[in-house]
DNA sequence: TTATCTCCATACGCTTCAGTATGGAGCGCG
DNA sequence: CGCGCTCCATACTGAAGCGTATGGAGATAA
């Protein structure tokens, strides 16, 4: 008859603190990632994360390795070969950035971003996950007709400027962002509208 | 005869620390500037921080205001009105931000949009100079016979994409970073070439 | 039952950092 | 001379935060 309520899990592994860390990077950044904050969030203490974890450096390199795993899957699967539908693609990827439903992932991407300023090992890291999504933008353009060169100009666009924009306050500047933002991915994605090859 | 090789500076006022702090956020960030840290790049103490500055806060919005003065002096100079030549303009303000010249400036631009990212008052900085910056560069495309609504959606491309180019990392994607830099501010810049209004 | 292994709590030492309190050197000024 | 003002040094408290040492509860297996 004793209540389980209270004692939800029972027991924590490596995946559970690195869930619970990527939490904690989306809201506060590397810098609010300390394990006394993580552990308290997750009910137990310092002598658990010690046990599972090295230091802190292990499972802030865990955390980005578990991110350049998901963010590599992520844009396969919107990169796939459907003949036909590469441009739809195209709109897809850029769209997905902006979506106010991927705020979270933003936010981990930005920190991770600034925080691969700074360390080479996680700029490392950053450098591979950006390597596939541009060869992987890139094959959309190409199987629009777009020229290599300006297909390799027009996904470099694509995702500085997703991050970018994702640094900015522009809430003054235009009345109506839905159309601001449509316009905008015209322009990155325009000449694979209809332009036949060269 | 006392040397005065060692006694550089006798006195400091308000702006030598805010000088001091803007670089060691372009090296460190935010969570890098810290009093003691700066006070011991000073050559002096604690003491003589919290007599010119409240607290840490106080020096970080004072750094940020500097900060906004400087980027709005630095925007306004650069889109004077010179008739015929604002295409020039335009290109001009993409190539300061990609030059490695003014890495510092944009470390020091990253640093602050991480920081406002997560503080509304930095934000409400931050999002001052995007409205002067976008507004100036807008009007630079209007002058180029650009359409007011393709000449917000291109300004607003251009700031987001140099800000976000400097996030990531594609050494490996291109060879010719040069050409591929080129030809993406071709792509922002380029109704503006040769085409009359509308 | 006993031994062992896993996972975590507790307690500790150490460092860094923010902010305060207080004194003191130097300097102008009456 | 002495007074007061400016600018900084020294010394302190207290709070975080990292990492370690050690023990202990609970499960498992012999």
């Amino acid at each position: 008859m004793e209540t389980q309520t209270d004692k939800p899990r029972v027991q924590l592994d490596r995946d559970a603190w690195i869930a619970a860390a990527t939490e904690v990077l989306a809201e506060e950044g590397i810098a609010g990632l300390r394990v006394e904050v993580l552990a308290k969030r997750l009910k137990v203490t310092k002598g658990s994360f010690y046990w599972h974890f090295q230091d802190r450096r292990d499972l802030l390199i865990a955390v980005l390795l578990h991110w350049k795993e998901g963010r590599i899957r992520d844009i396969i699967k919107q990169t796939t070969a459907d003949p036909g539908h590469e441009l739809e693609q195209i709109y897809h990827v850029i769209d997905v950035y902006s979506a106010s439903r991927s705020r979270r992932g933003m936010m981990i991407e930005l920190a991770v971003r600034d925080w691969a300023r700074r360390d080479s090992e996680a700029g490392a890291i950053v450098a591979e996950v950006d390597d596939v999504r541009l060869r992987c933008a890139r094959a959309l353009f190409l199987a629009c007709g777009v020229p290599m060169e300006e297909a390799s100009s027009r996904c470099m666009l694509l995702y500085a400027y997703v991050f970018g924009v994702s640094l900015m306050i522009y809430e003054k500047f235009d009345t109506d962002v839905a159309r601001l933002k449509r316009d905008i991915a015209d322009l990155i994605a325009r000449s694979a509208h209809a332009s036949g090859p060269a």
